[in-house]
RNA sequence: GGUCCGGUAGCUCAGUUGGAUAGAGCAUCAGCCUUCUAAGCUGAGGGUCAUUGGUUCGAAUCCAAUCCGGAUCACCA
């Protein structure tokens, strides 16, 4: 992905001819320089560049990154060590980023100058910016949440919104430009049974008349609909009927099927019910949507896209790309790319799941002239997104290649999956107020509401539940399961967000003491000459805060918010050890004090930045 | 059965194109608040990286086989 110009940097003294250089990560250039010392130490071997690997040195070595020597040993006939020396001396006299080295069995140990650690800050502790890239001006889309209206969110989608609206984040911090869409599944069989069901009992009750949120009103509508279906079942099997026969004979599912047809065939009144049971829902949607903190630009709706890919279809059919059986249903023939035959259109021409979304991935590149369109889905539609890909390549569609799938793994209960027709699944604004709950009493356990007027307490809890809650969802890699026990609250120590909203708190708190503002202007900080060594304590935070731009950058190569986490979550956890270890306010002496300031305050904006992307806030004061 | 994904400490998880003695958090145990917020810090114990073989200077990482768990293979969405 990310490349070199090698002619640029192959002088020697690169590193204060080019501006360039500025821009890339020391790895970078430390990897530049060794490629060029190669370059000169052994002119006639030609070393692949790739296999140069800068890694940052361990602890229990001397020195910040090291060259690992032995890719090279063979092709150039050289021992380590001494192939180590030619380098480590030749890096040492020629570039000036480095001071000193220390070669320990096959390991190149460079230290890097202080002041190569003192420009870097200077130039980007105060910068709000920083880990983010500008432009390559790709267009992106990410669909994300994707609810079906017959029912309120559920854990398990709070994992699909989080990852959604991260992934968007990042996309944006790197250069690209995000339409982030919610694709809603508001037509079908599910919706009709909360409609019926609410036909057979409700009494004509609303949203308005029982206070409850819409989405959960027809959600309980849609558990009552399968009871009813349960108890209908029994009933015509106690009478006799086979279980199979009986699921179909139910009158209440017969009902749900029938007010479909009637949907379909534009019935005024099934309409008008549908339309206002569905308002029900999106008002509740638009609830939890602001209390998640998330939006999007553009939403799609399944009754508007559901007859699309239709006509590409048709189209492939003339094509001979796809082939239709006697009775009339089309299908695609994919055993070439190790996938299954698969069904497009049925005998009596309508269309399946895969029809639509053959229209609407062509209807989302329309819209926007997008470069890749991203779809936030669980891991149970692999192959349905695998065979998306592979019939819209085989027929040929631009935008096949553009399609990406985020895979995440479900989120089950102890028990097993969540079942929303049997009512056991955490529900998402429970979820919340739970979270929120939690923060307000573990702060008050601690003691720790003073100073605060209520509007600043409600509003803490908020951060730190709902932090917590996202940081949970988002710290594990999404490809990965997981298991979530409501019976165990979700932590607010250790890996969590709390440690880093607590770690944030920290510096705002010395930072107001010292009066100085979160994001000084640089004028203060700019002649920072050090008479000591920078302390290993200083060190580790410092080489930690070079590193963002990369985690950023990786992040959104992956798609893969949980990078960030794990980041912030250490460079927390070396904030709060370089607290314990050194003071701020009180340090030996003023340019200590001036490089301490600089390095909290780079400290507390990476954490928001990073924290940031992810849609979780962090207090100033908590 | 085919395809795909996963298996790392008691539990939850990191471990980025193969790099030094495999790391965090929780839980357990032992220390640290007259000094910038103890929602914190320091330390200890805890491992057959599912198993076996292979590739090489070097494998948790790559390859093959096997075992275990999951998803999927609908004229459902």
């Amino acid at each position: 992905m990310r490349h070199f110009d090698h002619h640029l940097y192959s002088n020697p003294i690169f590193a204060q001819s080019s501006i360039n250089i500025l821009t890339m990560t020391l790895a970078a250039q430390i990897k530049c320089a060794t490629e060029d010392a190669l370059k000169h130490l052994f002119p006639d071997t030609d070393i692949n560049p790739a296999s140069i690997t800068i890694n940052l040195t361990k602890p229990e070595f001397n020195g910040d990154y090291t060259i690992v020597l032995f890719p090279f040993v063979k092709q150039l006939r050289q021992k380590p060590d001494v192939l180590g020396k030619m380098i480590g001396d030749y890096l040492v006299e020629k570039c000036s980023l480095f001071t000193g080295y220390d070669i320990v069995s096959g390991f190149l140990n460079m230290t890097i100058k202080d002041g190569v650690w003192l420009s870097f800050l200077q130039n980007h502790f105060n910068d709000v910016h920083y880990g983010e890239k500008s432009g390559h001006d790709r267009r992106v889309m990410v669909e994300y949440s994707s609810p079906n209206t017959n029912k309120p969110l559920h854990f398990g989608h709070l994992r699909n919104i989080f990852l959604g609206y991260a992934v968007g984040n990042i996309l944006h911090a790197v250069g690209e430009q995000v339409v982030k869409a919610n694709l809603i599944n508001d037509r079908g069989i599910h919706i009709c049974k909360s409609m019926i069901a609410w036909q057979r009992y409700a009494n004509g009750d609303t949203p308005e008349r029982t206070g409850m949120k819409g989405d959960h009103l027809v959600g309980d509508y849609y558990v009552k609909f399968n009871d009813a279906y349960k108890a209908e079942i029994a009933e015509l099997v106690a009478k006799g009927m086979d279980e199979a026969a009986a699921e179909k004979e139910a009158p209440i599912m017969k009902e749900a099927q029938e007010m479909l047809r009637q949907w379909e065939a534009g019935d005024k009144e099934v309409r008008s019910l549908w339309e206002m049971m569905n308002g029900w829902v999106y008002k509740g949607f638009e609830v939890s949507y602001k209390n998640l903190g998330v939006d999007f630009e553009k939403m799609y709706y399944e009754s508007d896209t559901y007859l699309l890919g239709k006509a590409i279809v048709e189209e492939g059919l003339q094509k001979g790309v796809l082939y239709k059986k006697e009775d009339g249903s089309v299908w695609v023939d994919l055993t070439e790319e190790g996938l299954d035959h698969k069904l497009l259109l049925r005998g009596d021409g309508t269309s399946v799941y895969i029809t639509q979304d053959l229209g609407t991935a062509k209807l989302k590149f329309n819209d926007f002239k997008l470069d890749q369109s991203v779809y936030v889905i669980a891991d149970e539609q692999n192959y349905h997104m695998q065979v998306l890909k592979a019939i819209l390549k085989k027929l040929g569609e631009p935008c096949a290649d553009g399609i990406y799938h985020l895979s995440y793994g479900m989120v089950e209960l102890p028990t097993g999956r969540m079942k929303s027709r049997e009512g056991t699944v955490v529900d998402a604004d429970d979820m919340m107020e739970e979270m929120i709950n939690l923060s307000r009493e573990q702060t008050e356990a601690a003691g720790k509401t003073e100073g605060f007027s209520q509007e600043e307490l409600t509003k803490l809890y908020n951060t730190i539940g709902m932090g917590a809650l996202k940081f949970y969802l988002l710290r594990v890699d999404p490809k990965k399961k997981m298991i979530f026990d409501p019976k165990e609250s979700i932590d607010l120590h250790g890996f969590t967000a709390t440690f880093i909203q607590y770690a944030h708190a920290r510096i705002c708190s010395i930072l107001r003491k010292e009066g100085v503002p979160l994001l000084p202007d640089s004028t203060k900080f700019q002649s920072l000459h050090l008479a000591d060594e920078i302390l290993p304590a200083e060190k580790k935070l410092v080489v930690m805060l070079e590193q963002y731009p990369v985690i950023v950058e990786n992040a959104a190569a992956e798609f893969n918010p949980s990078e960030l986490c794990n980041y912030a979550f250490q460079l927390a956890q070396q904030f709060n050890s370089f607290y314990a270890e050194h003071s701020i306010a009180h340090a030996e002496n003023e340019e200590k004090k001036q490089l301490r300031l600089m390095l909290i305050i780079m400290t507390a904006q990476v954490l928001r930045h990073s924290m940031n992307l992810l849609g979780i806030r962090l207090p100033e004061k908590m």
